[in-house]
Order: structure tokens, then C-alpha cells, then sequence
DNA sequence: GGAGTTTTGGACTAGATGATTCACAACACC
DNA sequence: GGTGTTGTGAATCATCTAGTCCAAAACTCC
């Protein structure tokens, strides 16, 4: 009856494909891969089993396509967070704390399917993807670090590089922490000392921290 | 025969349990909880399905007593690492170091059981262990922090339990890294570096951070 | 050596799981 | 309306899995 140029020839799908990947993210958000069988996916994601097959593939290749489309997703996310025009401090606030808040979202499983789930799955593509994504997570903060740098927010012998794995470093341990249960309010408190801890200025002067320098150098 | 006193009654077991145990500990190590079944388990502990069931009660039972044992074992070595009689800064590199080594041991699973495997096992009785033996893991940290501020090597306003968290987070996200196969060379060089981040003393006159402290001022 | 006790290995059952098949439904095109 | 094409739901099948049962083995005690 209705005349759509542009649809396909035989009966239309009766579900969304992106939808339905949308909601194989929540059920391998909540259960891990392994812990996920063919059903859960079936009844979470209101698609026919054979029509998952034929669609996605089946579960490895799904979980993949789950992966590329969350990755992407929090990866714009959080660029938008820590590139939104403002001082470098509050950037970096900003993206702890959507870190934080994205894994302790109510009404959403907690962490993070890219550093509690997908680590663990036994898989040479998946391996690869967190590879390259992570790298690109902090390829984004390195970024931003030289930004501030240009707007001098920070000094420019500032340790770009490590800093930034640093800051990695700490989104994923308290997205771990998320996942065990710890509080958001807690996590939130923890991001916001943890800005003062990798861009506060170091001083060569106070403190009495020269015994434990001289130590380390007769060690090393 | 040969008469024993403290000998148990009936036929001996043909394993020793806590060698089964440990060898329980590699097999959920390298695949998860839900990723292992009884069959595995079987296979992996050298025990008998029915000796299995009979001794350790079943795959949840089994997995806590896997996982104190692990953590009293790791917490043992973690304690050994940091309260060595030394500067506070090579305790703290020490504590890192280890971390980092356990995680990407040759022949063992990457990665480690507390931090990449526990989390996801949806049960009341492990997640309560998880926040206590964390919780535990910070006080280590926090009370070598009082020592390195009674010894000299930290300032007494250096802030304990913010650093202690931090470092704690820090080391589980360089232990999800290795999980994701990141070669322990890069993560052992960034343990190393933050040390610095977490030891060296902030100065309040040098570097242009004052905008970024601004800032951030005029935001909160 | 015989009785009692505990462990073992193999077998067994009921149920879950992964993946496919097939008849039928819903559309576009002519 | 007829034809060809694609998606759907129900049913199906072989396999895997968890947990238990039982006869035999290995021991202690008497």
C-alpha cells in the first residue's frame, strides 16, 4: 500500500537492529559473556532465535558488534566531557566524573562493559579492539594535557604521557570499585581528590621527602 | 598396618586439599567463574566429581574458599612488599612492583583473581568479602603511610586515606591492563612512575596552575 | 581376619544449551 | 492478484552440564 523506495524486498524486520543491540548490551553488561546463553539474549533483546542467528551472527560476533557500537558511544561521551571548552582542571573533573557516574548509573548493571566484561573474554578480536581502544583513551587525554599546556593551565615539562596512563589507570580502578559495589558518592569524592593528585604542581623545595629520594636513587 | 595415631578412619584421600585448592585457584583464574564448570574443575583439580561435591559442597563454595585462600596468600606477599624495613618510597615501589609482576607472571593466568574475576560473580557472601578484603588492602596502604610520616619520608599533612585509595584504584587498574595483555615492561615503568605521583610533595609556588586552581574556585 | 568407616570411580538422570530446520507470515514488484 | 523474497515462531536434535547413586576400594579398630 504504502509506496517506501527505499525499503527492502521481503518482510520487513520486526525489530530494530540497533534497538536490539542496545539491549544485548545491557544483558551482557549485567551477566558477563560467559554468563550469558543464547536465551538471555533471545528474551532481552525481543528477537526470534533464528533472526539472532541470521542478524548477529550468534553470540561471539554479536558481542562484538555490542562492543564496537558501546565503545564508540562512551568514547564520544567522554570526549565531550573532558573537550568541552573550559580550564583543564575541570575538564579532567569532568571526566572522572562521568566515568564514575556512567558506571554507577541506577537502573544500569554496574562498571563498565569494556573494563569488567570484555577483559575477560578468551577471544583474539576482542584482545585486539580493548588494544586499540584503550590506547585511544588515553591518546584523548594526552591530547587534552597538551591542550592545557598550550593555555597554560599546566607547566609544559608536565609528563603528558604518563599522566595520562595514570589518569587510565584510575578510571579503571574505580570502575572496578563500581563494580563491587562501593558507593557512587564515594567514587565521586575519590575522582575529586584524585584531580589535585595528577595536576597539582610539584614543588622542589618542602617537604622531607629528600631521605626517601636519596634512598630510592642508592636502590636503584 | 602402620599404625597412626592422628590418622582419620576411613579410606585416605587420594589428593591433598589444599593442593587441590590451589589448583581450583588456576582454574578459575584463567576462566572466569561462569566461564568454568564441574567438568573443568574435575579435570583441573585431579578429584573425583563426588569427592569434589562431598568436600568443597559445589562450584560457589568451592570458589569462596579458592578466594580467601588467595587473598590471605596475596595479602601476605602485598604486606611483605610494603612493610619491608625501607624508605616509604621503595616500600610504595615495592607494594607496585609486586602488584604488577602478580598480574602477568609467566604460566599464570594474566591478570588476578580479586581484581578481574570476583567482581563479576553475582553473590552476596563474595561480594562482602570483596569489600572487606579491599578495604583491607587500604588500610595496609594507609598505616605504611603513618610510618613513612612517624619516619620522616611524607609530610604529617600528607593525606592518607585519599592517597591510599588512589593507590589502591591504581593498582587495579594496572591489573586489569595486564589482564588485557599489556607486556609487564610498560606496566612495571608506569608503577614506577607513580610512585612519584602519589609520593612527591606539592609546592604551592612554582608552575602556572594558578588559572586551573582558579578555576576551579570559581566552579565549586 | 572381620566389622565398621570413609573415599573413590563409573554410571546415570534430568534438565539446560547451542544451533538448525521448516512451514508460514509479511512485504515489494509486476 | 500472483510471484519472489525475506523474516518469524515453533519445534527439533544432539550435546553439554549439574548433581546424585552405588558398588568396590582402602583404611582403622578390635
Amino acid at each position: 500500500m504504502i509506496h517506501n523506495t527505499t525499503r527492502p524486498r521481503g518482510r520487513p524486520r520486526s525489530f530494530d537492529e540497533l534497538e536490539a543491540l542496545q539491549k544485548a548490551t545491557r544483558v551482557f553488561w549485567s551477566k558477563g559473556y560467559d554468563g550469558v546463553t543464547i536465551d538471555d539474549l533471545v528474551a532481552g533483546m525481543g528477537v526470534g532465535r533464528p533472526s539472532l542467528y541470521a542478524v548477529f551472527g550468534g553470540k561471539r560476533t554479536l558481542f562484538l558488534r555490542v562492543l564496537r557500537a558501546y565503545a564508540e558511544k562512551k568514547g564520544a561521551l567522554a570526549a565531550k566531557a573532558i573537550f568541552s571548552p573550559q580550564p583543564l582542571r575541570d575538564s579532567l573533573a569532568s571526566f572522572l566524573r562521568y566515568s564514575v557516574e556512567s558506571a554507577t548509573e541506577e537502573g544500569c548493571p554496574a562498571g563498565c562493559l569494556l573494563v569488567c566484561v570484555a577483559p575477560l573474554v578468551d577471544d583474539a578480536e576482542v584482545r585486539q579492539f580493548l588494544q586499540n581502544t584503550t590506547a585511544g583513551g588515553v591518546a584523548m587525554v594526552e591530547l587534552r594535557f597538551r591542550d592545557g599546556i598550550s593555555a597554560g593551565d599546566i607547566p609544559s615539562d608536565f609528563p603528558v604521557a604518563a599522566r595520562a596512563s595514570q589518569v587510565a589507570d584510575l578510571v579503571r580502578g574505580l570502575t572496578v570499585r563500581a563494580k563491587m559495589g562501593t558507593a557512587r558518592k564515594t567514587l565521586l569524592r575519590e575522582a575529586e581528590e584524585a584531580v589535585d593528585l595528577v595536576l597539582l604542581p610539584r614543588g622542589t623545595s618542602r617537604g622531607p621527602s629528600g631521605s626517601a629520594r636519596k634512598a630510592r636513587t642508592v636502590r636503584g
